[in-house]
RNA sequence: GUGACUGUGGUGAAGUGGUUAACACGGCGGAUUGUGGUUCCGUUAUGCGUGGGUUCGAUCCCCAUCAGUCACCCCA
């Protein structure tokens, strides 16, 4: 059909693109008060970077990825998430190589090929940052801190900061048989899910939405208590910093990430109102990543916002108000003789960095005056047949209804004046 | 990938197996010939997502397909 987008695309409307200038003006601004810089990396990544970064058993890689071959014959990916890339772009870049923290920071889409629905689309927006280097617990603190403040930025109120530590490849190991053994001879009562999830992924079923799969699950160990030393001293110096930081949270054991890079902290920001999809952010860190993409073992941490998620929340707290249309000056010419001197003035009227306009239809007066009105214009500006004859203009204030009939170059020094200080 | 519901003009929508597809908003034109936000009048779908089928005849029945919505799954 040529007439409609590809499934789970969106058109971004002028009206709307303005609430996204605002919520990624919002954006730039935490990250700069935060001293994160921004990257812009491609959209498309070699396959072989999100197989290995995101982790070959995963939802994203095997069943949602956009996928093809180019034209030489290598197979290419659009991203489904950005921290792999990021991660390339660190190494390939070396923007380690001073020795420094790299805190960089990204707007963009990404692509997952899933069925849509509320809050889900094959192209949508994220918002994330990236912390690469510092291995205290400190930096998790920071990049939690930004996500609240960018929240509270924009008047999100209601949101639920949920933290956990998912161990490190020494102790989550560990874990995982003594979820294993403990849930073994229950395994036949799981649900279907929860069953092919007891080999891929037995921490998932802690996460189980089932109720049968809950009461299963509701004494089994937690990761939290089988942490390794090094993991437990970061999730409570984690808990320390915020608490010093003011941030409220929920320890939630049974937080996942779906992800197979993340280590130690992970942290999920929900939006309960938007229905099933209410993770408006999920971050964590990475320890491992940046070792498996081919660099020296360096730890990170970072987020992702989901911007459209944002957006309806924004919209359900009432945060987004109808857009305006702004024209100061609306520029009438009467007939087509005047088109001419119209022009002219709405080319003058511009180059004063005065917005203004003018129909390019020929329709009538009324119609004229109406568009005036629908676009708020503060001046209406008419070419009529005496105005032509004496090289004048009727500039007309359409707040106060009254109108003079003046010279151009005065009429262009009042608006000057009126409009432009 | 699975399931449920939905699909009529710019928008919100009514509607029936059979000549001209209600109504409202919006748009456009007009109401002593050059003026808005109120009022009044007129006008505004070659057509009921798309493609098949049933029928003498379908927007209304059936099938497929596409799309939307919500849920599962997964996640931002």
């Amino acid at each position: 059909m040529l007439t409609s987008g590809p499934r789970g695309t969106h058109d971004i409307t002028p009206n709307e693109a303005k609430n996204w200038l605002r919520i990624e003006a919002a954006a730039r601004t935490i990250c700069s008060l935060y001293h994160y810089g921004e990257i812009r990396t491609p959209i498309f990544e070699h396959t072989e970077l999100f197989l290995r970064g995101i982790g070959e058993t995963t939802d994203v890689v095997q069943k949602e990825m956009y996928t093809f071959t180019d034209r030489g014959g290598r197979s290419v990916t659009l991203r489904p998430e950005n921290t792999a890339a990021v991660v390339r772009s660190y190494l390939e870049q070396k923007l380690g190589a001073d020795g420094q923290t790299a805190k960089l920071f990204y707007i963009g889409p990404m692509f997952r090929y899933d069925r849509p629905q509320a809050g889900r689309l094959r192209q949508f927006h994220q918002f994330g940052i990236e912390a690469i280097g510092p291995t205290g617990p400190s930096v998790d603190a920071e990049i939690i801190a930004v996500a609240v403040r960018y929240f509270e930025s924009l008047g999100l109120s209601s949101l639920k900061l949920m933290i956990n530590s998912v161990g490190c490849p020494k102790c989550r190991p560990q874990y995982r048989v003594v979820l294993q053994d403990f849930l073994r001879d229950k395994q036949p009562d799981l649900c279907h899910d929860c069953q092919s999830r007891f080999e891929r992924n037995p921490m998932r079923i802690l996460d189980c939405k089932e109720e049968k799969c809950n009461r299963l699950s509701a004494d089994a160990p937690q990761m939290v208590d089988c942490l390794c030393e090094e993991c437990a001293a970061h999730f409570s110096g984690l808990q320390q910093f915020l608490q010093a930081a003011g941030i409220e949270y929920t320890l939630n054991p049974r937080l996942v990430r779906g992800l197979d890079y993340y280590t130690k902290t992970a942290f999920e920001i929900q939006y309960p109102l938007l229905g099933a999809q209410s993770a408006v952010c999920g971050g964590g860190r990475y320890d491992g990543l940046i070792e498996e993409c081919g660099g020296p073992a360096t730890p990170g941490i970072g987020f992702a916002i989901g911007m459209e998620r944002v957006l309806l929340a924004m919209e359900k707290q009432q945060l987004l108000p109808p857009a305006q249309d702004e024209v100061p000056v609306w520029v009438i010419p009467m007939a087509p003789e005047a088109t001419l001197p119209a022009f002219g003035l709405l080319n003058q009227l511009r180059g004063l960095g005065i917005c203004a306009d003018m129909d390019h239809s020929g329709r009538s007066m009324k119609s004229q005056m109406k568009q005036a009105n629908r676009v708020n214009a503060k001046y209406v500006a008419i070419f009529g047949e005496t105005e032509l004859q004496t090289n004048q203009v009727t500039l007309k204030n359409m707040t106060i209804g009254e109108q003079t009939m003046l010279p151009l170059a005065t009429a262009l020094n009042q608006l000057k004046q009126e409009l432009n200080g």
